[in-house]
DNA sequence: GGTGTTTCTTACGGATTTCTTACGATTTCG
DNA sequence: CGAAATCGTAAGAAATCCGTAAGAAACACC
């Protein structure tokens, strides 16, 4: 209990609201309003987990980003104002573990510090140094930090937005996806009337990764459900 | 006695006559108002059993299934408004034990409650892991996770209403269900006149899984009760 | 064998879901 | 500023699924 988490946002309000949230659900937090303080505390202190603005005066968020992950290897979850900033975070693709739009309700912030620690400790890989970053699927290879993804070799040439939704497949392979969840968690925005939007998207995707787009392999339509990407046989 | 058991609706109306349900029947009920509150309660008390509804508000049902699987293996009832519904639950096939439509008989909420406990007790597998998610049965491979169907390996495409036959049969191999049934229990309503509609699901199922559809191996009739599921003699 | 009952088979129409294409608005980048 | 890329919407086309109906076949019993 009260693993111990760093919240870093130069508006104190925010800063304030999640200390309170997280610490009904029984974690400790420390506080900073900057870059350099958080570095300045994650260099005295043990902490299991970092939110971070990207947003920030003196060092913002991302070169902060790049600072921790020079020394430690502990989940930091990346928090942006708009869903577009989220692109730019995705962009450079720096070892964040998650991304959060910020003015969002408070429980799924809340679920996602409590999930990451969990993966965290039960895999017990403390700073187990290389974390696969390479997801294999038949002829496609994702690399999740550099959010790229390769079909028989090749690079695919993917927009910020298709790119969101594969790195949901590839992370999620087998697992059935609702389009309006599509939605929801690419775009992080309440889902309205948006199945058209997101099957032109898919119909995008399959055009470049598909050989066959009109008989996919590896994005399927699950009738009536959602899509999912398709498991294929292991050929190691 | 008095095993714990957890039920999870928004509806408090329908929290108050399931407890008032099971507590006849000599169990001890929480209760939660949403998946956050399920959640909770779960990381705090022992509990032998959940019932939880889909559509709630702050967490829904199957997102709260996905937190509960994440740590626990008890079992999970899904109570759905709509018989639609569970095939949404099908298809994204996160790991409930069992679905049940909501406005409906108590008993035979009563009675699949105390049908899982006892497996589940018996069976004492206790956070066993890997409980059996697979079902062989000659040429067949059930995945009740995934709610697919394989034959000789080569996977099965089946539509909703099919895969919820197959799911029936496959659970209860040997057992003899009437047309009148697998109506009830795959529609969830009453049947009327309705045989024939089993019939022909059940007719496009064989052409699917059977060699020589006309003569089943597998999908059996009993003259004048049903049909079944043969069991084939086990090649381990 | 005949007869009534039960099951099988096939085909079709309607409803729903998904696909496809095109186009205009917006953004990006040189 | 102009060209190219990206994105969302709209709308018609296509695919899928489901239930019904109706005649054929299989069965049980006399």
């Amino acid at each position: 209990m009260g693993e111990r988490v760093l919240v870093v946002d130069d508006d104190r309000e925010i800063v304030k609201a999640i200390d309170i949230l997280l610490r009904k659900e029984g974690y400790e937090v420390l506080k900073a309003y900057d870059g350099l303080q958080a570095l300045d505390i994650l260099a005295r202190e043990q902490v299991r987990l970092v939110l971070i603005d990207v947003m920030m005066p003196r060092l913002d968020g991302l070169s902060a980003l790049m600072r921790i992950r020079e020394r430690a290897n502990i989940p930091v979850i990346v928090l942006s104002a708009k869903s577009e900033e989220t692109d730019k975070v995705l962009g450079l693709s720096m070892g964040a573990h998650d991304y959060v739009a910020k003015p969002h309700n408070p429980q799924e912030l809340a679920a996602r510090v409590k999930s990451h620690l969990r993966r965290f400790t039960t895999l017990g890989d403390i700073h187990a140094g290389a974390r696969a970053s390479e997801i294999r699927n038949g002829r496609l290879l994702y690399n999740t930090e550099e959010r790229t993804l390769y079909a028989d070799g090749e690079p695919v040439r993917l927009t910020a937005t298709e790119t969101k939704i594969v790195d949901l497949f590839m992370r999620n392979p087998g697992r059935v996806f609702p389009a309006e969840e599509i939605y929801r968690r690419v775009w992080e925005e309440e889902a309205f009337a948006s199945e058209n939007t997101v099957m032109v998207h898919i119909r995008r995707i399959r055009e470049k990764l598909e050989l066959n787009p009109k008989e996919p392999e590896y994005i399927k339509v699950v009738w009536g459900i959602g899509y999912k990407m398709e498991k294929q046989e292991k050929s190691n």
